[in-house]
RNA sequence: GGACGUUUAGCUCAGUUGGUUAGAGCGUUGCAUUCACAUUGCAAAGGUCGAAGGUUCGAAUCCUUCAACGUCCACCA
């Protein structure tokens, strides 16, 4: 036990670091160094924050789950393992960097600095990132084995992402095509269909006379070298010109134009005529493809008109648009504009310049061919067969299909097939210079993809980088050693065969696309395996207002700055506490404080079991098993304990964290502080001190995924054992409730708040000593038992207990199921208040006791209803009655 | 245009397979400050569960329609 002084106020500051440093000095983050013999294991990798930058609430709440769901099964007893990273974010980060650096004067940064300077000031930019990003982690708790940390753009990761790259292209999966792609003018580079975004935006949107159609647009100056007109094959208006060719006046003069009926047309739309324009729009290069149209590419990469566009060429494609409208209205074939036209503009998600669709030579993974399936052998994939052909697209359809992918919550299922049915072959080549080169080299017409580097002989490396998610999908193998070392060596399994497939991949849904569905594409690919069996995702997290929180609103909430005012502890329960999953949750500074009250009373049940249970230590393994329940309310505590342990238990496994968390709340706040706690100062003997140090100790386990800090503190303090409580037994419940005893509590709790109730109402203070006098017929003798419990708790000087008798004068008097109350006011009676208050709860318990009456009259309801539903409900139908007469009696000794 | 989500006390949210006076935290109101904790204690007030239909003996819970708010996807003819 504690021989010194605890201070009053829990102080995390005071503890924080050096517990961390602790546990991390203890080796246990690392699974190998857990003490015992483990067989079942658990695994997750920490979804690899970007390093551009620092860590926001939405790692916060990442951390404090995933820390939860690893330091309870390592308490459980597996083998655990989280495994951390960083992402070096291809676009994201060299972004960042070029504002930065353009912030710092230069005009052109990579221009100007060249691809070997410009990559140092990245690596610099990111490995400073990075060591802020590792002192987060540390600074919120997270039990991460550090020893086995790991970057997407690390040696060891690079191998995997060429050693797959390979694979596919040896698979045909991986080609080079000249397709259409989208283009960021600005980051010089080419982006996924989804690192693209829509801004909603009003503009003109112009008809044009285009030989005998009218054609609509809202970008004219991608029309140039519109050379077909498309109308519907049903569309009477135009089923004359189908398959004719004409000469058409145009932009810069007469051109060639031909007329095909294709479904693609919209009557509906504009004229129901429409021209194509094969190189600056996805649904117009494969109509082109479709009928072998020419592509001729207008807009430059430099976002400038090109040579096709004859007179105009070398202009800004956007400036130009002015021009190009009044040309063609000088020649008359301005038809009208519409001036209210609201479309969306396609942005780059990270610089937000608009996005060009162009053609351009990409590599792409095609997503729909089928290939020979690589079984593994020591997790293979349930339903598809080693050798089986099968598309990417079938597969990933298939794992979460057959729920071997179990998605939470469920609902997201929907969200994934519904991604997976729109998913075009996958763009992934970017024209930046940060991330991993395309391993492809070119010699002349020679093409050589190798996962070894090809220098001399007049080989020259593809100059493009890989999409950033590329590498982040090999997330779960890459970190355990595949390609390298997946397998075992000298006897020893390796990481992979010991943690692979991972138990959880725990993210937000913003990412499900990006990340996890992109996981199970390259991981399902490589080794054949699932790279996880749940996928848990959170919400956002949210200012209190509901807002995203960024900068241009300055609602940013810093997780840093929360754990410096409340503690890192507070701060975790409060992105838990009240979120469910793939709900988004707000957060307050208000809500935090909340939480940080309550780390310092569990700090304040502590000081006081440390102060009054004063029992010799017990040496390690022997536990509290002599804990016995002597009294009622011994019993009742450590059976709600045993439920509350199970209940907890329980949500924990269905990753119930909120639930978990407010039992745990409730039972510590409500039960063991407010009711035991005081019966304890009654009930001194040393078998209380045994329950209360076995409670606390008990709570402490089932708290520390949640707030490991506090609670490693206060079980140093305690003394129970030499070992970290991070690797403490998690507490089975040994036991049950006995529902006599929940009974019996119950009603010493319902009387001591009838007590207080009454006090209350007549403002008696509440450290004076009062009279009262208990008529409760068949229970007298119970109540007068627990007479010492209730005149402690109730501040009750005097107490009679009857089984009958008439009310006391001057008294105040409630009424329980089981016993009437009175509460002696000499003098101090209020008749005329007295007499509205037991009115108005006759009324109530009559309403009541007519409703379920008409129930019990329905033949329906008894014939239908459970009988236990009917049974319980004649019990409080009868318990109704007995109140009404008891409150009728009360009244009437009023009136007289 | 398609899909999904949310709507319960002033605020933030729980509410298990439908079961009978709808719960918590914060806030509010009243009383209390040597006694583990004012980062506290005791008590109270506060809701026709978004609307309208339907199923059922019984609906916050299931079905239909509608409304408001939000998110994602598609789309620059």
């Amino acid at each position: 036990m504690a021989d010194h002084e605890i201070p009053k106020a829990y102080d995390p500051k005071a503890h924080e670091d050096a517990v961390y440093a602790a546990w991390e000095q203890s080796g246990f983050f690392n699974p190998d160094n857990l003490p015992d013999e483990r067989k079942e294991m658990f695994s997750i990798v920490l979804p690899p924050p970007n390093v551009t930058g620092t860590l926001h609430m939405g790692h916060a709440v990442m951390l404090a789950i995933e820390d939860i769901m690893v330091r309870f099964a390592r308490m459980r007893g597996k083998k655990t393992l989280w495994l951390p990273g960083t992402d070096h974010a291809a676009i994201a980060t060299q972004t960042k960097v070029e504002k930065l650096l353009i912030a710092g004067g230069m005009k052109d940064p990579r221009a100007e600095l060249g691809r070997g300077a410009f990559l140092e000031r990245v690596k610099t930019f990111a490995t400073e990132s990075h060591d802020v990003i590792v002192k987060q982690c540390k600074k919120m708790g997270a039990s991460l084995d550090w020893s086995r940390e790991a970057y997407t753009l690390d040696s060891a990761r690079s191998t995997a992402v060429r050693t797959a790259f390979k694979m596919m292209y040896d698979d045909g999966l991986i080609y080079r095509g000249d397709r259409m792609v989208n283009w960021c003018p600005r980051c010089k580079s080419t982006l996924a269909d989804d690192e693209v975004e829509y801004i909603e935006q009003k503009t003109k949107f112009y008809y044009f006379k285009y030989g005998p159609v009218v054609i609509g647009t809202a970008r004219p100056e991608t029309k140039f070298a519109d050379k077909v007109i498309v109308v519907h094959p049903n569309d009477a208006r135009y089923k004359e010109l189908v398959g004719k060719e004409m000469e058409v006046e145009w932009i810069d003069g007469l051109v060639k134009a031909k007329v095909v009926a294709d479904e693609v047309a919209d009557m509906d739309m504009g004229s129901g005529a429409m021209t194509i324009t094969p190189a600056h729009s996805f649904v117009d290069f494969d109509l082109a493809k479709k009928y072998g149209f020419e592509v001729v590419q207008i807009i430059g990469e430099d976002g400038k008109l090109t040579n096709a566009a004859g007179s105009f060429a070398g202009q800004d494609a956007h400036d130009a648009r002015t021009a190009i409208v009044e040309q063609l209205q000088k020649k008359g074939l301005v038809d009208h504009v519409d001036e209210n036209y609201t479309h969306n503009l396609s942005v780059c998600y990270r610089c937000e310049s608009p996005v060009e669709p162009l053609p351009k030579l990409q590599w792409f993974i095609d997503v729909n061919k089928p290939f020979a399936f690589r079984a593994s052998s020591h997790a293979p994939i349930d339903g598809i067969n080693d050798g089986q052909m099968i598309s990417l697209k079938e597969i990933m359809q298939h794992v979460v299909r057959s729920k071997q992918i179990e998605i939470i919550p469920e609902r997201f299922e929907k969200t994934y097939f519904h991604w997976i049915d729109n998913l075009r072959d996958w763009n992934i080549s970017r024209q930046i210079w940060f991330g991993h080169r395309v391993p492809v080299w070119y010699r002349g017409e020679e093409i050589s993809v190798s996962v070894e580097a090809l220098e001399g002989d007049g080989w020259e490396q593809d100059p493009d980088t890989l999409d950033t998610w590329f590498s982040s999908g090999l997330w779960t193998i890459s970190t355990l050693g595949w390609p390298s070392s997946a397998k075992a060596s000298e006897g020893k399994p390796s990481d992979f065969e010991q943690f692979h497939p991972t138990s959880v991949l725990e993210t937000g849904y913003d990412i499900l696309f990006f990340w996890v569905a992109r996981m199970i594409l390259m991981t399902t690919y490589a080794v054949g395996e699932i790279p996880f069996k749940q996928v848990y995702l959170h919400g956002l997290v949210r200012d209190e207002k509901g807002r995203k929180m960024s900068k241009s609103l300055d609602n940013i909430i810093d997780p840093l700055d929360m754990i410096g005012k409340f503690g890192a502890d507070a701060t975790r329960l409060s992105l838990v506490i009240g979120g469910t999953p793939g709900n988004d949750s707000k957060l307050s500074e208000e809500k935090i404080a909340g939480y940080r009250n309550f780390t310092n009373k569990l700090w304040n049940i502590a000081r006081f079991v440390l102060s009054s249970a004063h029992l010799p230590p017990l040496t390690q393994g022997e536990g509290w098993g002599g804990v016995c329940a002597v009294t009622l309310a011994d019993r009742w505590i450590l059976g709600r304990l045993a439920e509350v342990t199970d209940r907890v238990t329980a949500h924990l496994e269905r990753y119930e964290f909120s639930a978990a968390g407010e039992l745990l709340r409730d039972f510590t706040w409500s039960e063991f502080a407010d009711w035991y706690l005081e019966i304890s100062k009654l009930q001194k003997s040393e078998n209380t001190d045994r329950v209360l140090l076995h409670v606390l100790s008990t709570l402490l386990k089932l708290w520390h995924p949640f707030m490991p800090f506090v609670t490693e503190v206060i079980w140093k303090e305690m003394g129970l054992s030499k070992d970290f409580l991070m690797i403490a037994e998690w507490p089975k419940s040994g036991g049950n409730m006995d529902p006599r005893v929940a009974g019996e509590f119950t009603l010493v709790q319902d009387v001591v708040g009838a007590i207080r109730n009454l006090r209350s109402q007549y403002n008696v203070e509440p450290a004076k000593m009062v009279s009262v006098t208990i008529v409760s017929g068949k229970r007298a003798t119970f109540i007068d038992e627990q007479a010492e419990l209730i005149k402690h708790l109730a501040r009750v000087g005097s107490l009679t207990v009857t089984a009958n008798g008439t009310a006391p004068v001057q008294s105040a008097s409630a009424v329980l199921g089981e016993a009437s109350i009175f509460l002696s006011l000499a003098g101090l009676l209020d008749l005329e208040k007295e007499r509205m208050r037991l009115t108005k709860e006759l009324q109530g318990a009559q309403d009541y006791a007519s409703t379920l009456s008409a129930k019990l009259d329905n033949a329906e309801f008894t014939s239908k209803a459970p009988a236990n539903v009917v049974k319980k409900m004649r019990t409080n139908l009868s318990e109704a009655h007995e109140r009404s007469r008891a409150l009728q009696s009360q009244l009437a000794v009023l009136k007289k």
